[in-house]
RNA sequence: CGGGGAGUGGCGCAGUCUGGUAGCGCACCCGGCUGGGGGCCGGGCGGUCGCAGGUUCAAAUCCUGUCUCCCCGACCA
């Protein structure tokens, strides 16, 4: 049993002035984390036992797949990030030690563990083996921000799966998965599985776990039966409005260089349109990509689609080719991408000469790829999709050989053939999951958590003075006894500061032992979620099983 | 990195334009009343006004430099 007059548990009544997301403001006023510096945050005692909590679910599902926990160094040598081609990223912490040696703090753990499997593991025998740690990352975020959500330093569970060949990966990856949706469904979050960006560094695999939440960076698209990263999602597109046959040749149009002037100056639909997009990559040289009017490029699925990286292009590079700005528009000599959503038919694009654009016919010939952002209402497998804002609270990705090649894991199969590991690499963060469970379930009164991440399983509220106390007291020892962890308000306060006090940190079951609690012999109960009081209250003696069952009916 | 905003007691803020004894609410400490939704009365503690330099008889306030934090975007292996 926790007494709230020993504990360290700072509540404010104002949020912080600098907060913006709900979660940054909520964690903060009901005394769960403290701010050191940007994107750096100190986890007070109650804020830590959520952590903790989250931890030990995650723990235990993954041992339940038959992870192996360890614990790899924050600090490590550089010499691994010089080869695995991982030291210049920008958001690696590099330092040195007092001898001059290079070091780099680990933002993740692919080259430890990678280097250790290396030196230990020899024989086709020794795999597959699925390594975890909960470890501090370090990253020199641009821009940490909203509290927990992105921060330079944050404790990620990370685990690695070595196996022989990419079946063996694709086993171990179903492990995860296996173990993942345990836990996210444990945590009593929201979620969802999407399919994301596997990046430029290879990779044949990988999938998010999404938390739905507007303070959420990643957006999802989702409809019945599909979920997925906007970043990679794929959808129909609803039909665009056909140009009327009025519309034809060389058209003049001063001053509409942008879509939505060039709509109005033409009066038609912007699907009607072409977007220009020009872009310069390694070997292709200048590119004119072009989506509908009325869509966006994404450029991850532009950069997948290239298969390889790209920069816009400058103004010189366009000029030099005869493209001129605001009225861009398919030119020989200039390979053309057309979107993959732009149906044969007649658009109008730009026509390179200031003020004037030209109209254009698709035969179905041209290059194509899937390379815009799907719109809400979009059609996958004929059903509408919708976007909505989401925390990315953990990822699953497969790696095959990009670490254990450069870093030397290999062994040896039955025939004696050395051959390279297949690995994967799996994360979650647990300051993610608390922060998403506070912007799914928090009411104006505060937090509500989820049952199983709660910091406390019951808050029994203690009001008035010397009887009201010894009866809270044994009222807590009796519902403690029952497997349930107990903060008890013992503080010489007011019943409304306590009550407040109690909402805002969210503990799903409060029990209020007053005066009249004394005169009914029963306590009265408040569930959290909903702010609901069951007519009846617990018994004050002998109440332990009852608030037992009570909790077990929570979400 | 681009744009915007802010640094004044633990929290939230006013004061800065127009230089002249550093203030308000909450919190905190002491005493009393009160006692089921942040109550009341009285008395207190607490601030080199982010830092450095300059102007001035005098700087929270004007000037220069610098640091830090937040928000939007870019970025996010």
């Amino acid at each position: 049993m926790h007494r709230q007059s020993q504990l360290l548990l700072p509540t404010e009544r104002q949020p912080p002035a600098d907060a913006e997301a709900l979660s940054h403001k909520l964690m903060v006023r009901a005394g769960l984390i403290r701010q050191l510096g940007s994107g750096l945050w100190t986890w007070l005692p109650a804020g830590w036992r959520v952590h903790e909590r989250i931890v030990q679910i995650v723990r235990e599902e993954l041992d339940a797949v038959g992870g192996q926990e360890m614990l790899m160094p924050v600090l490590l040598p550089a010499e691994l990030w010089k080869r695995s081609g991982r030291y210049g990223i920008d958001e690696l912490f590099k330092l040195e030690d007092r001898k001059g040696a290079e070091m780099v703090l680990a933002m993740t753990h692919e080259e430890a563990v990678t280097a250790h499997v290396a030196q230990v593991v020899r024989s086709y025998r020794d795999l597959p083996l699925i390594l975890y740690h909960f470890q501090t990352k370090e990253r020199d975020e641009p821009r940490p921000r909203a509290g927990v959500l992105r921060t330079r330093e944050f404790i990620m569970k990370d685990s690695y799966s070595f196996d022989r060949d990419a079946d063996g990966l694709d086993e171990s990856y179903r492990k995860h998965i296996v173990a993942y949706d345990r836990i996210f469904e444990r945590t009593g979050l929201e979620w969802y599985r999407v399919e994301s960006d596997v990046g430029m560094m290879g990779g044949t695999g990988a999938h998010e776990y999404m938390a739905p939440c507007p303070a959420g960076e990643n957006d999802v698209a989702l409809a019945p039966g599909y979920a997925a990263n906007v970043e990679v999602a794929t959808a129909e597109p609803q039909p665009a409005q056909p140009l009327p046959d009025a519309i034809d040749g060389e058209l003049h149009t001063p001053g509409a260089s942008t879509i939505e002037a060039l709509a109005q100056t033409l009066d038609v639909h912007p699907s009607a349109l072409l977007k220009a997009f020009p872009v310069v990559t390694e070997e292709r040289g200048l590119v004119l990509v072009m989506v509908r009017g009325d869509h966006r490029v994404n450029e991850i699925k532009l950069q997948n689609a290239l298969r390889e990286t790209f920069r816009p292009a400058r103004e010189d590079e366009l000029a030099e080719r005869g493209l001129v700005g605001g009225y861009m528009g398919p030119v020989d000599g200039v390979p053309l991408l057309l979107d993959q959503a732009v149906a044969p038919g007649r658009y109008v694009v730009g026509a390179n000469r200031a003020d004037y654009h030209a109209v254009y016919t698709v035969d179905g010939a041209e290059q194509r790829a899937d390379v815009r952002t799907v719109e809400p209402g979009d059609l996958v497998d004929g059903q509408a999709i919708r976007i909505e804002p989401a925390i990315e609270v953990g990822n699953i990705f497969k790696l095959g050989t990009r670490y254990s090649e450069p870093l030397g894991a290999t062994y040896l199969d039955e025939s004696g053939t050395e051959r390279h590991v297949w690995m994967g690499s799996y994360g979650i963060g647990p300051a993610r999951i608390a922060a998403a469970a506070i912007e799914q379930y928090a009411d104006e009164h505060g937090i509500s958590w989820p049952k199983a991440i709660a910091p406390w399983d019951v808050h029994v509220v203690a009001l008035g003075k010397d009887d009201e106390l010894a009866a809270a007291e044994a009222l807590a020892a009796e519902v403690e006894a029952t497997g349930l962890s107990v903060l008890l308000d013992d503080r010489p306060l007011r019943p409304g500061e306590k009550f407040a006090d109690a909402e805002l940190l969210g503990c799903p079951l409060r029990l209020t032992v007053g005066k009249r609690a004394l005169e009914s012999g029963a306590a009265e109960v408040q569930i959290r979620r909903g702010r609901q009081t069951p007519e009846e209250g617990v018994p004050l003696r002998g109440g332990g099983q009852a608030v037992r069952e009570l909790w077990e009916s929570l979400p």
